[in-house]
DNA sequence: AGGTTAATTAACCAAAAGGTTAATTAATGA
DNA sequence: TCATTAATTAACCTTTTGGTTAATTAACCT
């Protein structure tokens, strides 16, 4: 089931604004981990890594592979690749290189229309 | 008055997962605003906003510059791009960097120690 | 079958988030 | 001075978040 795309970026952001959630994200980025493996490091109950794991996963951050009793845990880049791209929409690093295609293809097509830069819903 | 390290890219992280607040974020990285201009858009009351832009304000992600009755806003692209790297640091894009240079390293003093790759508290 | 282990779900709680309306502050202009 | 305007703060409400302990599910082992 494909999240629309603002709800998706809100839950993506929202999961990275815990500080737990961040450090398990750096362990799984280095090596899959198991949840019990991803618990140890801390000192919260295991219900709590739980959670956060929940939520990580309906982020898409991470993706849970079921192997018998025990669920691995890998990260998923494609979704910080994402955020990161939401993020870039919003310093402009987008807009600075069509300005510069604008450019380009002025010196190609005198008297063409800069490309429309309109504010995605 | 530093905020730490953890605590800040909290705050910028949640900033950015409410809706409301990146559709603001849209508008001042255009060009700044006041308070009441970036209230019209929204069919939500000035207080919620108001609020919106002092939880933005706390994330360093826009400045807030006092004009007299108005208060005007204004894009922080730095704390952008440090949720940026943030990211980056995740996805290994800075990993695979260090990963080279070790690669080099090697090649002009063989035997070296390649760089640690500790975990952050 | 029965016991152990890995992990989640249930039920609960306190604090934080996001909204509201009403009240307040502070600058502006007649 | 007084009314208006721009914006915030106060007080309140509901939902969400992040944690707890106890109970449950599901796989594995003897």
């Amino acid at each position: 089931m494909v999240k629309s795309g603002e709800l998706r970026v809100s839950r993506v952001f929202k999961a990275l604004s815990d500080p737990t959630r961040r450090d398990i994200l750096k362990v799984v980025a280095r090596k899959e981990a198991s949840a019990g493996e991803l618990a140890a490091p801390f000192d919260i109950s295991a219900p709590a890594i739980s959670k956060h794991l929940k939520v990580l996963e309906s982020a898409d951050l991470v993706t849970r592979i079921r192997e018998g009793k025990t669920h691995r845990f890998q990260l998923n880049v494609e979704s910080l690749k994402n955020a990161e791209k939401t993020i870039q929409r919003l310093t402009g690093f987008w807009n600075r290189r069509l300005v510069n295609l604008d450019k380009y293809l002025e010196t190609k097509n005198p008297g063409s229309k800069p490309g429309k830069l309109t504010k995605g819903k």
